[in-house]
DNA sequence: CAAAATTCAATTGCGTGCAAATTAATTTTG
DNA sequence: CAAAATTAATTTGCACGCAATTGAATTTTG
Protein backbone atom coordinates (compact mmCIF):
# COMPACT_ATOMS: atom_id res chain seq x y z
CA UNK A 1 0.00 0.00 0.00
CA UNK A 2 2.67 2.61 -0.82
CA UNK A 3 0.58 5.18 0.00
CA UNK A 4 1.67 9.01 -2.20
CA UNK A 5 1.21 11.14 0.99
CA UNK A 6 4.43 10.49 1.99
CA UNK A 7 5.72 13.89 2.12
CA UNK A 8 2.77 15.65 2.65
CA UNK A 9 4.40 19.74 2.60
CA UNK A 10 2.58 19.04 -0.78
CA UNK A 11 -0.75 19.66 0.49
CA UNK A 12 -1.23 23.11 -0.21
CA UNK A 13 -3.85 26.01 0.93
CA UNK A 14 -5.86 24.69 -1.54
CA UNK A 15 -6.68 21.87 -0.35
CA UNK A 16 -8.78 23.19 1.63
CA UNK A 17 -10.94 24.27 -0.76
CA UNK A 18 -15.03 22.60 -0.94
CA UNK A 19 -14.32 21.80 -4.57
CA UNK A 20 -11.37 20.05 -4.03
CA UNK A 21 -12.26 17.39 -1.20
CA UNK A 22 -13.43 14.20 -2.09
CA UNK A 23 -16.16 13.57 0.71
CA UNK A 24 -17.33 17.18 -0.35
CA UNK A 25 -18.20 15.70 -3.32
CA UNK A 26 -20.11 12.05 -1.87
CA UNK A 27 -21.76 14.36 0.93
CA UNK A 28 -23.03 16.68 -2.47
CA UNK A 29 -24.22 13.69 -4.61
CA UNK A 30 -25.75 12.25 -1.80
CA UNK A 31 -27.54 15.13 -1.42
CA UNK A 32 -28.30 15.41 -5.22
CA UNK A 33 -29.91 12.00 -5.14
CA UNK A 34 -32.33 12.40 -2.61
CA UNK A 35 -33.64 15.92 -4.41
CA UNK A 36 -33.99 13.79 -7.53
CA UNK A 37 -35.59 10.93 -5.72
CA UNK A 38 -37.77 13.49 -3.82
CA UNK A 39 -40.52 14.31 -6.36
CA UNK A 40 -40.68 10.67 -7.32
CA UNK A 41 -40.90 9.07 -4.19
CA UNK A 42 -43.33 11.54 -3.17
CA UNK A 43 -45.96 10.40 -5.34
CA UNK A 44 -46.17 6.92 -2.87
CA UNK A 45 -45.61 9.25 0.00
CA UNK A 46 -42.33 7.63 0.50
CA UNK A 47 -38.84 9.03 1.84
CA UNK A 48 -35.84 7.54 0.47
CA UNK A 49 -34.75 5.53 3.48
CA UNK A 50 -38.13 4.40 3.56
CA UNK A 51 -37.82 3.28 0.06
CA UNK A 52 -34.37 2.00 1.19
CA UNK A 53 -36.01 -0.54 3.39
CA UNK A 54 -38.82 -1.79 0.30
CA UNK A 55 -36.06 -2.60 -1.89
CA UNK A 56 -34.52 -4.46 0.83
CA UNK A 57 -37.56 -6.45 1.59
CA UNK A 58 -38.37 -6.88 -2.11
CA UNK A 59 -35.11 -8.65 -2.43
CA UNK A 60 -35.89 -10.73 0.69
CA UNK A 61 -39.29 -10.32 3.02
CA UNK A 62 -39.52 -11.15 6.64
CA UNK A 63 -36.35 -9.87 8.44
CA UNK A 64 -35.40 -8.54 11.69
CA UNK A 65 -34.93 -4.77 12.36
CA UNK A 66 -31.32 -5.73 12.75
CA UNK A 67 -31.28 -7.76 9.74
CA UNK A 68 -32.61 -4.80 7.92
CA UNK A 69 -30.26 -2.63 10.16
CA UNK A 70 -27.45 -4.50 8.58
CA UNK A 71 -28.45 -4.16 4.80
CA UNK A 72 -29.27 -0.64 4.65
CA UNK A 73 -26.71 0.64 7.53
CA UNK A 74 -29.02 2.49 9.95
CA UNK A 75 -29.45 1.56 13.59
CA UNK A 76 -32.99 0.97 15.15
CA UNK A 77 -32.91 4.29 16.75
CA UNK A 78 -33.17 4.89 13.49
CA UNK A 79 -35.23 2.08 12.15
CA UNK A 80 -37.99 1.84 15.14
CA UNK A 81 -39.87 4.91 13.92
CA UNK A 82 -39.24 4.74 10.28
CA UNK A 83 -40.86 1.13 10.61
CA UNK A 84 -43.58 2.82 12.40
CA UNK A 85 -44.54 5.22 9.57
CA UNK A 86 -43.89 2.65 6.93
CA UNK A 87 -46.68 0.48 8.59
CA UNK A 88 -48.73 2.79 9.55
CA UNK A 89 -48.83 3.84 5.95
CA UNK A 90 -49.48 0.69 5.19
CA UNK A 91 -46.42 -1.03 3.51
CA UNK A 92 -45.19 -3.38 5.94
CA UNK A 93 -46.46 -5.06 9.05
CA UNK A 94 -44.23 -5.94 12.26
CA UNK A 95 -44.89 -8.40 14.25
CA UNK A 96 -42.82 -9.53 17.66
CA UNK A 97 -40.91 -13.23 16.60
CA UNK A 98 -42.99 -15.91 18.62
CA UNK A 99 -39.65 -18.09 19.05
CA UNK A 100 -38.08 -14.85 20.08
CA UNK A 101 -39.97 -11.83 21.67
CA UNK A 102 -37.10 -9.68 21.59
CA UNK A 103 -37.05 -9.56 17.89
CA UNK A 104 -39.57 -7.68 15.50
CA UNK A 105 -40.29 -9.60 12.14
CA UNK A 106 -40.91 -6.64 9.38
CA UNK A 107 -42.93 -7.91 6.26
CA UNK A 108 -44.37 -6.61 3.51
CA UNK A 109 -48.47 -6.06 3.42
CA UNK A 110 -49.67 -6.15 -0.28
CA UNK A 111 -49.54 -2.88 -0.69
CA UNK A 112 -46.06 -2.99 0.08
CA UNK A 113 -45.46 -6.02 -2.41
CA UNK A 114 -47.86 -4.08 -4.79
CA UNK A 115 -45.17 -0.84 -5.04
CA UNK A 116 -42.19 -3.16 -6.38
CA UNK A 117 -43.39 -3.15 -9.91
CA UNK A 118 -43.81 0.80 -9.86
CA UNK A 119 -39.89 0.61 -8.54
CA UNK A 120 -38.87 -0.40 -11.79
CA UNK A 121 -40.07 3.41 -12.75
CA UNK A 122 -38.29 5.09 -10.23
CA UNK A 123 -34.97 3.16 -11.14
CA UNK A 124 -35.64 4.36 -14.50
CA UNK A 125 -36.15 7.70 -14.01
CA UNK A 126 -33.04 8.07 -11.59
CA UNK A 127 -30.90 6.33 -14.13
CA UNK A 128 -31.58 8.73 -16.88
CA UNK A 129 -31.06 11.89 -14.28
CA UNK A 130 -27.76 10.72 -13.50
CA UNK A 131 -26.83 10.99 -17.32
CA UNK A 132 -24.75 8.17 -17.33
CA UNK A 133 -24.75 4.92 -18.76
CA UNK A 134 -25.07 1.45 -16.72
CA UNK A 135 -21.47 0.36 -17.09
CA UNK A 136 -20.23 4.13 -15.85
CA UNK A 137 -23.00 3.93 -13.42
CA UNK A 138 -21.25 0.38 -12.41
CA UNK A 139 -17.54 1.67 -12.52
CA UNK A 140 -18.53 4.61 -10.25
CA UNK A 141 -20.77 2.73 -8.01
CA UNK A 142 -17.96 -0.64 -7.25
CA UNK A 143 -15.13 2.50 -6.28
CA UNK A 144 -17.64 3.93 -3.84
CA UNK A 145 -17.97 0.74 -2.21
CA UNK A 146 -13.98 0.31 -1.91
CA UNK A 147 -14.00 3.16 -0.70
CA UNK A 148 -16.64 3.31 2.07
CA UNK A 149 -15.08 -0.25 2.87
CA UNK A 150 -12.55 1.23 3.44
CA UNK A 151 -13.48 4.04 5.59
CA UNK A 152 -15.40 1.55 7.78
CA UNK A 153 -12.64 -0.36 8.09
CA UNK A 154 -11.14 2.37 10.37
CA UNK A 155 -13.79 1.81 13.20
CA UNK A 156 -15.01 -1.94 13.08
CA UNK A 157 -12.41 -4.58 13.97
CA UNK A 158 -9.04 -3.46 14.78
CA UNK B 1 -50.98 -9.91 -13.99
CA UNK B 2 -47.03 -10.65 -15.10
CA UNK B 3 -44.95 -8.90 -12.20
CA UNK B 4 -42.10 -8.48 -14.58
CA UNK B 5 -41.56 -5.41 -16.54
CA UNK B 6 -43.04 -5.95 -20.36
CA UNK B 7 -40.69 -4.47 -22.24
CA UNK B 8 -37.64 -4.00 -20.28
CA UNK B 9 -35.11 -6.56 -20.60
CA UNK B 10 -32.13 -4.34 -20.14
CA UNK B 11 -33.51 -4.07 -16.61
CA UNK B 12 -33.34 -7.01 -14.78
CA UNK B 13 -34.90 -7.67 -11.07
CA UNK B 14 -31.18 -7.84 -9.94
CA UNK B 15 -31.43 -4.06 -10.60
CA UNK B 16 -33.67 -3.59 -7.45
CA UNK B 17 -30.73 -4.91 -5.12
CA UNK B 18 -29.06 -2.25 -3.13
CA UNK B 19 -25.57 -3.26 -4.04
CA UNK B 20 -26.33 -2.80 -7.49
CA UNK B 21 -27.58 0.76 -6.78
CA UNK B 22 -25.35 3.60 -7.55
CA UNK B 23 -27.60 6.23 -5.55
CA UNK B 24 -27.29 3.85 -2.22
CA UNK B 25 -23.57 3.47 -3.12
CA UNK B 26 -23.03 6.99 -2.78
CA UNK B 27 -25.47 7.17 0.64
CA UNK B 28 -23.23 5.10 1.83
CA UNK B 29 -20.23 6.34 1.25
CA UNK B 30 -21.63 9.92 2.47
CA UNK B 31 -22.35 8.27 5.86
CA UNK B 32 -19.34 6.23 5.59
CA UNK B 33 -17.04 10.13 5.68
CA UNK B 34 -19.03 11.35 8.49
CA UNK B 35 -18.53 8.08 11.17
CA UNK B 36 -14.90 8.83 9.76
CA UNK B 37 -14.94 12.41 10.29
CA UNK B 38 -17.05 12.64 13.17
CA UNK B 39 -14.53 11.33 16.04
CA UNK B 40 -12.22 13.76 14.48
CA UNK B 41 -14.34 16.93 14.51
CA UNK B 42 -15.81 15.77 18.69
CA UNK B 43 -12.45 17.20 19.56
CA UNK B 44 -13.32 20.04 18.79
CA UNK B 45 -17.04 20.27 19.19
CA UNK B 46 -18.07 20.26 15.67
CA UNK B 47 -20.16 18.39 13.29
CA UNK B 48 -19.68 17.60 9.83
CA UNK B 49 -21.86 20.82 7.63
CA UNK B 50 -20.57 23.18 10.82
CA UNK B 51 -17.33 22.12 9.50
CA UNK B 52 -18.03 23.05 5.87
CA UNK B 53 -18.86 26.38 6.77
CA UNK B 54 -15.47 27.04 8.35
CA UNK B 55 -13.72 25.42 5.64
CA UNK B 56 -15.99 28.16 3.23
CA UNK B 57 -14.97 30.50 5.42
CA UNK B 58 -11.47 30.02 5.90
CA UNK B 59 -11.35 30.34 1.85
CA UNK B 60 -13.50 33.54 1.77
CA UNK B 61 -14.02 35.65 5.32
CA UNK B 62 -17.04 37.74 5.62
CA UNK B 63 -20.36 36.26 3.51
CA UNK B 64 -23.68 36.45 4.03
CA UNK B 65 -26.00 33.25 4.80
CA UNK B 66 -27.03 33.42 1.44
CA UNK B 67 -23.67 32.98 -0.03
CA UNK B 68 -22.59 30.21 2.56
CA UNK B 69 -25.55 28.39 1.30
CA UNK B 70 -24.58 28.68 -2.53
CA UNK B 71 -21.27 27.61 -1.20
CA UNK B 72 -22.44 24.30 0.33
CA UNK B 73 -25.80 23.90 -0.49
CA UNK B 74 -27.60 24.33 2.27
CA UNK B 75 -30.40 26.87 2.66
CA UNK B 76 -31.09 29.23 5.52
CA UNK B 77 -33.42 26.66 7.24
CA UNK B 78 -30.62 24.35 7.68
CA UNK B 79 -28.11 27.35 8.21
CA UNK B 80 -29.41 29.71 10.10
CA UNK B 81 -29.85 27.54 13.50
CA UNK B 82 -26.69 26.07 12.45
CA UNK B 83 -24.96 29.31 12.67
CA UNK B 84 -26.52 30.22 15.76
CA UNK B 85 -24.72 26.72 17.37
CA UNK B 86 -21.22 28.42 16.03
CA UNK B 87 -21.98 31.65 17.07
CA UNK B 88 -22.55 30.09 20.41
CA UNK B 89 -19.61 27.87 20.21
CA UNK B 90 -17.54 30.87 19.35
CA UNK B 91 -15.99 30.00 16.13
CA UNK B 92 -17.92 33.19 14.26
CA UNK B 93 -20.05 36.35 14.92
CA UNK B 94 -23.06 37.27 12.88
CA UNK B 95 -23.86 40.87 12.05
CA UNK B 96 -26.60 42.22 10.12
CA UNK B 97 -25.39 44.49 7.03
CA UNK B 98 -25.54 47.69 7.72
CA UNK B 99 -25.95 48.41 4.33
CA UNK B 100 -28.81 46.44 3.96
CA UNK B 101 -30.56 45.11 7.13
CA UNK B 102 -32.12 42.15 5.53
CA UNK B 103 -28.68 40.45 5.18
CA UNK B 104 -26.70 38.93 7.79
CA UNK B 105 -22.92 38.61 7.31
CA UNK B 106 -21.11 36.13 8.84
CA UNK B 107 -16.94 35.98 10.24
CA UNK B 108 -14.65 34.39 11.24
CA UNK B 109 -13.69 35.25 15.18
CA UNK B 110 -10.11 34.98 16.42
CA UNK B 111 -10.74 31.15 17.86
CA UNK B 112 -12.40 30.05 14.28
CA UNK B 113 -9.38 31.55 12.26
CA UNK B 114 -7.31 29.79 15.07
CA UNK B 115 -8.90 26.04 13.66
CA UNK B 116 -7.81 27.09 10.36
CA UNK B 117 -4.25 25.28 11.11
CA UNK B 118 -5.72 22.42 12.96
CA UNK B 119 -8.08 21.32 9.71
CA UNK B 120 -4.95 20.43 7.90
CA UNK B 121 -4.49 17.29 10.31
CA UNK B 122 -8.44 16.30 10.12
CA UNK B 123 -7.47 16.44 5.85
CA UNK B 124 -4.42 14.27 6.36
CA UNK B 125 -6.26 11.82 8.68
CA UNK B 126 -9.31 11.25 6.20
CA UNK B 127 -7.29 11.39 3.44
CA UNK B 128 -5.51 8.23 5.18
CA UNK B 129 -8.75 6.63 6.15
CA UNK B 130 -10.19 6.87 2.66
CA UNK B 131 -6.86 5.01 1.37
CA UNK B 132 -6.37 6.44 -1.91
CA UNK B 133 -4.08 8.32 -3.24
CA UNK B 134 -4.49 12.22 -4.04
CA UNK B 135 -4.86 11.61 -7.96
CA UNK B 136 -7.28 8.73 -7.65
CA UNK B 137 -9.33 10.98 -4.97
CA UNK B 138 -9.17 12.93 -7.45
CA UNK B 139 -10.60 11.50 -10.35
CA UNK B 140 -13.48 10.65 -8.10
CA UNK B 141 -14.41 13.67 -6.74
CA UNK B 142 -14.97 14.56 -10.73
CA UNK B 143 -16.86 12.44 -11.98
CA UNK B 144 -19.43 12.72 -8.36
CA UNK B 145 -19.00 16.66 -9.26
CA UNK B 146 -19.90 15.98 -13.06
CA UNK B 147 -22.40 13.47 -11.71
CA UNK B 148 -24.41 15.93 -9.28
CA UNK B 149 -24.38 18.26 -11.80
CA UNK B 150 -26.16 16.49 -14.01
CA UNK B 151 -28.75 15.34 -11.13
CA UNK B 152 -28.90 19.07 -10.26
CA UNK B 153 -30.10 20.11 -13.98
CA UNK B 154 -33.24 18.67 -13.54
CA UNK B 155 -34.58 21.04 -11.20
CA UNK B 156 -32.77 23.88 -11.09
CA UNK B 157 -32.47 27.10 -13.83
CA UNK B 158 -33.61 25.92 -16.78
C1' DC C 1 -44.31 58.65 -4.09
C1' DA C 2 -47.02 54.64 -2.52
C1' DA C 3 -48.54 49.89 -3.41
C1' DA C 4 -46.93 45.55 -4.97
C1' DA C 5 -43.43 42.35 -5.65
C1' DT C 6 -39.09 40.56 -4.31
C1' DT C 7 -35.36 39.25 -1.32
C1' DC C 8 -33.17 37.57 2.87
C1' DA C 9 -33.06 35.45 7.22
C1' DA C 10 -35.50 33.21 10.75
C1' DT C 11 -39.00 30.01 12.23
C1' DT C 12 -42.02 25.83 12.14
C1' DG C 13 -42.98 21.06 11.20
C1' DC C 14 -41.54 16.61 9.85
C1' DG C 15 -38.28 12.87 8.90
C1' DT C 16 -33.91 11.12 9.21
C1' DG C 17 -29.27 9.76 11.70
C1' DC C 18 -26.77 8.70 15.74
C1' DA C 19 -25.46 8.22 20.71
C1' DA C 20 -26.99 6.93 25.06
C1' DA C 21 -30.29 5.18 28.24
C1' DT C 22 -34.23 1.95 28.89
C1' DT C 23 -36.95 -2.24 28.87
C1' DA C 24 -37.86 -6.90 27.97
C1' DA C 25 -36.26 -11.43 26.60
C1' DT C 26 -32.66 -14.78 26.15
C1' DT C 27 -28.24 -16.80 27.08
C1' DT C 28 -24.32 -17.47 29.97
C1' DT C 29 -22.35 -18.56 34.37
C1' DG C 30 -21.44 -19.65 39.01
C1' DC D 1 -31.56 -22.97 39.06
C1' DA D 2 -30.78 -18.06 39.96
C1' DA D 3 -27.76 -14.04 39.16
C1' DA D 4 -25.18 -11.78 35.67
C1' DA D 5 -24.27 -10.74 31.07
C1' DT D 6 -25.95 -10.20 26.54
C1' DT D 7 -29.13 -9.11 22.91
C1' DA D 8 -33.04 -6.69 20.38
C1' DA D 9 -35.96 -3.09 19.98
C1' DT D 10 -37.71 1.22 21.77
C1' DT D 11 -37.21 5.76 23.58
C1' DT D 12 -34.91 10.23 24.34
C1' DG D 13 -32.10 14.11 23.05
C1' DC D 14 -29.65 16.66 19.71
C1' DA D 15 -28.37 18.16 14.99
C1' DC D 16 -29.09 18.20 10.27
C1' DG D 17 -32.01 18.90 5.82
C1' DC D 18 -35.87 20.57 3.43
C1' DA D 19 -40.54 22.55 2.46
C1' DA D 20 -43.44 26.07 3.73
C1' DT D 21 -44.46 30.15 6.31
C1' DT D 22 -43.34 34.50 8.47
C1' DG D 23 -41.47 39.13 9.03
C1' DA D 24 -38.58 42.76 7.92
C1' DA D 25 -36.07 45.35 4.43
C1' DT D 26 -35.41 46.61 -0.28
C1' DT D 27 -36.61 47.05 -5.05
C1' DT D 28 -39.88 47.42 -8.65
C1' DT D 29 -43.85 49.57 -10.71
C1' DG D 30 -47.89 52.09 -11.65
Amino acid sequence: MANKAAHIDTIPEEALSLGKQLCFAVYSAAHAFNRAYKPLLDRFGLTYPQYLVLLALWQQDEMTVKRIGEEIGLDSGTLSPLLKRLEAAGFVARQRDPGDERQVIVRLTEKGRDLKSEAFGILMDIGKASGCSLEEAGEIRDTLHQLTRQLNSGHGAD
